[in-house]
DNA sequence: ATGTCTATATCGTATAGA
């Protein structure tokens, strides 16, 4: 048994095309939990043999075409919390999955990107904030460990972008988007990668224009928030940015934490 | 304004979303 519970997340874009680089970083980093975002397939297409077969149990909620999220845990099958955020009845689209994995309940978010914005998109994005921040109060509070773990399409800061002159009007960046995520953190929520590494400049997606990922010209938007009951147990936290670095590579790298197991 | 990927609808090439 490691000395780390190491849960983390990692934004695929495509898991079936990317399916041999998923595997390959499971076997290499060893994740105690991951979670992925941008499946971009059905529920039947989910990989789940390749999945076993690597030493994972899963759950998986997919869609066609877009979005689609999962939670992999080593060694064990996660326990279905809930599938959809509160209040969301009648939205369709796959972005929420929330599993008890390793003793910790681990919600798996895929935020809504919110381009172009203005628009109906940007509006959609912060609905679904706003739904996130009534459920994530919740959460906080409990006495058992939590996570938030995904792509939330924020950039918290413009020290989390290496330059925001040309982002200035994307959603990533705006300042209602930058408003919900602060009240997030104001809930008790810490952004372990932020909170281990204050000063460095630390990205997680790098997109697939104008050679961003050779000049280095990230953005940090995948997060992990641990609720304060979890957030003592905080050692440690990183990008593989090597996964950014295959051949094919999604535009997102995994993003992790080591977590000290309890007593 | 631009740039590049993935998936889908359909089998060469266009469109949407990010």
């Amino acid at each position: 048994m490691p000395r780390h519970l190491k849960i983390a997340t990692f934004n695929v874009n495509g898991i079936r095309s990317r399916l041999p680089h998923l595997l390959a970083w499971l076997k290499k980093e060893m994740p105690d939990v991951a979670c992925l975002q941008e499946l971009k397939a059905t529920d039947q297409a989910f990989p789940i043999d390749e999945i076993h077969a690597a030493g994972y149990g899963a759950l998986w909620r997919g869609q066609t075409s877009w979005n689609g999220v999962a939670v992999l845990g080593r060694g064990v099958d996660p326990v279905e919390s809930r599938r959809r955020l509160p209040g969301e009845r009648a939205d369709e689209q796959a972005r929420y999955l929330e599993v008890m994995a390793h003793g910790v309940l681990v919600c798996g978010l895929y935020l809504p990107n919110g381009n172009p914005q203005p628009g109906p998109k940007f509006d959609y994005k912060l609905r679904w904030f706003d739904r996130l921040l009534k459920h994530a109060r919740a959460l906080a509070k409990l006495e058992h460990p939590v996570i938030l773990a995904g792509d939330f399409n924020v950039v918290p800061t413009d020290f989390d972008i290496y330059d925001p002159k040309s982002w200035r009007k994307d959603a990533l960046l705006q300042p209602e988007s930058r408003e919900r995520y602060e009240r997030l953190l104001a809930q008790g929520w810490t952004d372990s990668l932020r909170a281990m590494h204050p000063e460095e400049r630390i990205y997680t997606f790098w997109d697939y224009f104008r050679n961003h990922w050779p000049r280095d010209a990230g953005l940090r938007i995948d997060h992990l928030l641990l609720n304060p009951a979890l957030a003592p147990r905080l050692v440690d936290a990183g990008v593989d940015r090597w996964v950014r670095g295959l051949e094919k590579a999604s535009d997102h790298a995994p993003v992790w934490v080591k977590l000290r197991r309890p007593p």
